[in-house]
DNA sequence: GATGAGCGT
């Protein structure tokens, strides 16, 4: 018996404008809301387009679910379902770019046509996906049969390779980088007192002093006072249109 | 800093 200890929704589709007020407006009438918001973003502080509500219960949830998935809120078309585990001791999620999810888009999808399972040979999922051994808990664990299968991320761009074959060459430099890291980490200083006997000199304290010493001067204008304007004239009484 | 199919501090 599946049953989570929190029933929290994810919520796409969202305008730009809906702020976490809004959602929790949309979503308090089917049941109590222990949280609603909205993510947003660090670069603009606006909204992501996708927020997250918490029900108390899995009636709320699944009502809310079933009620305002496709509905339309503030003008957008938003998207209500179960949301991802984040929780717990460690989350492990991959920035997939992309799940399983085949929700009916018009115009639009990447499952069609696109990829079949090699295992089983049914479409709409991969090999790897293939739930012929893996089974879902029900919504809101996907992530987590995938890491069993694998438990490696290099691997992951190994199985791709055997689907689109020479494609991948950005993934093997990258890949590449990886291995030379990892196996740098325990002679990381072994790497870097080599090269500073090999008979470089590094950058002495001394010379950068002088450099900066040395060097530290007037910059070129600064201190006294510009030209007060600028090089060009341009009348600003018949240059609008 | 826009983004539009996306799963948060």
């Amino acid at each position: 018996m599946s049953e989570e200890v929190e029933y929290r929704c994810f919520i796409g589709g969202l305008a730009w404008a809906t702020s976490d007020r809004g959602l929790r407006d949309a979503f308090e009438k089917y049941g109590h809301l222990l949280e609603a918001k909205v993510v947003l973003d660090k670069f603009s502080g606006r909204s992501r387009g996708f927020g997250f509500i918490t029900f108390d219960e899995k009636k709320a949830m699944d009502e809310a679910i079933a009620a305002m998935n496709g509905m339309d809120l503030d003008g957008r078309t938003i998207t209500v379902d179960k949301a991802q585990p984040q929780g717990g001791s460690g989350r492990d999620r991959d920035h997939d770019g992309d799940r399983s999810r085949d929700r009916s888009r018009p115009s639009g999808g990447r499952g069609s046509g696109g990829g079949d399972c090699f295992k089983c040979g049914k479409p709409g999922h991969f090999a790897r996906e293939c739930p012929d051994e893996s089974g879902r808990g029900g919504g809101g664990g996907r992530y987590s049969s995938r890491d069993d299968r694998y438990g490696g991320k290099d691997d992951r761009y190994s199985s791709r390779d055997d689907r689109y074959g020479g494609k991948d060459d950005r993934y093997s430099s990258r890949d590449d980088r990886y291995s030379a890291k990892d196996d740098r980490s325990g002679a990381k200083e072994d790497r870097y007192d080599r090269e500073s006997g090999g008979g470089r000199d590094r950058y002495g304290p001394d010379r950068g002093s002088e450099r900066s010493g040395g060097r530290s001067r007037d910059d070129g204008s600064r201190g006294g006072e510009r030209h007060g304007r600028a090089p060009y004239d341009r009348p600003r009484d018949g240059g609008s249109h």
